[in-house]
RNA sequence: GCAGGGGUUCCCGAGUGGCCAAAGGGAUCAGACUGUAAAUCUGACGCGCAAGCUUCGGAGGUUCGAAUCCUCCCCCCUGCACCA
């Protein structure tokens, strides 16, 4: 019999990562009460999870670690629905086999993040297309959608703005998605006792149909708990960069760009960060905001954070490479690297592309580091080139070499006759081979 | 189907014959200041190094000139009707 850590739930509300429970007090009771199993979903909505997804994901591994046994759900079926919570406008629908194709790419990640070998606690991935795929239309109807009130369904918060918004509206088909997700809780309960459901705290409307109608199906009592939406102190949305979404996919977003996109952490968001999203402790990060505090300058929080999480994603191979190409780029030192060690980042994932010297000065540099992926149009590098943003090699280029490529890529200024670290900007570096 | 209201550059949202590549805000990018932070200030923000080119749901038309006017079409919203 797994042992449970009955204060589960109080660290998990310490951490600020409880935003609403049902049940009141009887969860806590409940959950420290013996190992229960959990679950939430993850609906194939791209061919990568984000690190949107990040703070259920964990989640479901802080239950597991207090003896709990988490089921992580990909959404196969509710993926080709589409959850219209909080959304402002109806979505496109994908086909079948896109989301089939990418419910199988989550289900890989997912299980990254979840022990599948320890005993009665070990996690399990399901898909809820299992159960719904092949229910009929009127089994669904007369089991699932009798349960339901429209008066109710109505009301609820999460689509209200698509309700009343003028120049919106929302389809039967997404209006339809709580039912489907209120299903996989009473299907999930049914098949593995599963009694608990998380979510973000865009999901609480699905939750608590799904603990109605496993009430009403089954006669079961379940729980929800909701985990905050994660925002940023000065409002712009979280997850995003220049160069879009931060991916859990090395393929999409590199471990160096994932370092980076936390090492930019504001400071008002940093502290909360380390407890959202890392395993240290509440006295580890509360000591780590006093010393920042005491010291001047710039904050180690940052830096704790990036490591945590590189090494959390991408592992101690993925946090080397990105501390290593940080270190290189940002310490400004270019003397220090060597020919290894310039071939090492190309393979670490800095941004990097091939130039034939033969071909050099057929456009212009603006075309040049836009077709790189530098800048969004050459109207960008032109403005950056203007305010002598653009360096090559250590030397900081202006609008007057715009066309005179083939001297800012001059061999006698590669490094080991063949390399270029251009930087554009104070962050953005890509490393250029001219053969 | 009928009536009414809409579709503007990433988003919101002005613009109703030339002064419009199109106000304003947000987001984004660059610079200064810093700590690869925030705030603030500055610049950029359809594409193009440039000459110039292409936009305001789509296709035509009127006009010297259209995002703005006309015709047809597509899509969205609201209400009504139809649902024998």
């Amino acid at each position: 019999m797994a042992t449970v850590d009955p204060g589960l739930l109080e660290d998990l509300q310490s951490r600020g990562l409880v935003s609403q429970t049902s049940g009141g007090d009887a969860l806590n009771d409940y959950l420290a009460g013996g190992s229960r199993t959990l679950y939430s979903g993850f609906d194939p909505t791209a061919d990568s999870l984000h690190i949107g997804h990040l703070v259920p994901l964990l989640a479901l591994k802080r239950f597991q670690r207090a003896g709990h046994k988490p089921i992580a759900l990909v959404g196969g079926a509710t993926g080709l629905v589409g959850d219209p919570s909080f959304k402002a406008q109806e979505r496109k629908l994908n086909t079948p086999d896109i989301v089939s194709g990418w419910a199988d790419k989550l289900k890989g990640q997912v299980s990254r993040f979840v022990d599948f070998d320890c005993g009665e606690t070990s996690a399990e991935v399901v898909n809820n297309l299992d159960w719904v795929g092949q229910m009929s239309v009127l089994d669904f109807l007369r089991d699932v959608g009798k349960h339901f009130a429209v008066n109710n369904m109505i009301s609820k918060e999460s689509v209200r703005q698509r309700i009343e918004r003028e120049g919106e509206g929302i389809s039967f088909t997404e209006f339809t998605y709580m039912l489907l997700q209120s299903l996989d809780f009473a299907e999930l309960y049914h098949r593995y006792d599963c009694t608990l459901q998380i979510g973000g705290s865009d999901q609480w409307g699905n939750i608590t149909g799904g603990i109605d109608l496993t009430r009403r199906l089954h006669g079961g009592q379940v729980y929800g708990l909701t985990l905050p939406l994660v925002t940023k102190a000065d409002g712009t949305k979280f997850g995003k960069t220049e160069s879009g979404t931060v991916w859990l996919d090395p393929a999409k977003t590199s471990p160096y760009a994932f370092y980076q996109f936390w090492l930019g952490t504001a400071d008002a968001d940093v502290y909360k960060f380390l407890r959202y999203f890392t395993f240290l402790s509440l006295e580890e990060i509360e000591r780590i905001e006093g010393e920042d505090r005491e010291r001047q300058g710039r904050p180690q929080a940052q830096s704790v954070l990036a490591r945590e999480m590189t090494r959390l994603i991408h592992g101690d191979g993925g946090l080397v490479a990105a501390e290593r190409i940080t270190e290189a780029l940002f310490s400004h030192d270019l003397s220090s690297l060597g020919g290894e060690d310039l071939e090492q980042l190309k393979l670490d994932g800095l941004p990097f592309s091939v130039l034939e010297r033969a071909s050099l000065g057929g456009e212009p540099l603006t075309q040049l580091l836009v077709d790189a992926g530098m800048a969004g149009s050459g109207k960008q590098v032109k403005d950056a080139l203007g305010r002598e943003a653009v360096v090559i090699n250590g030397v900081a280029r202006g609008a007057d070499d715009n066309l005179r490529v083939s001297e800012c890529f001059a061999a006698e200024a590669a490094l080991f006759g063949r390399f270029f670290i251009c930087r554009l900007g104070k962050k953005k570096y890509h490393l250029f081979e001219v053969r």
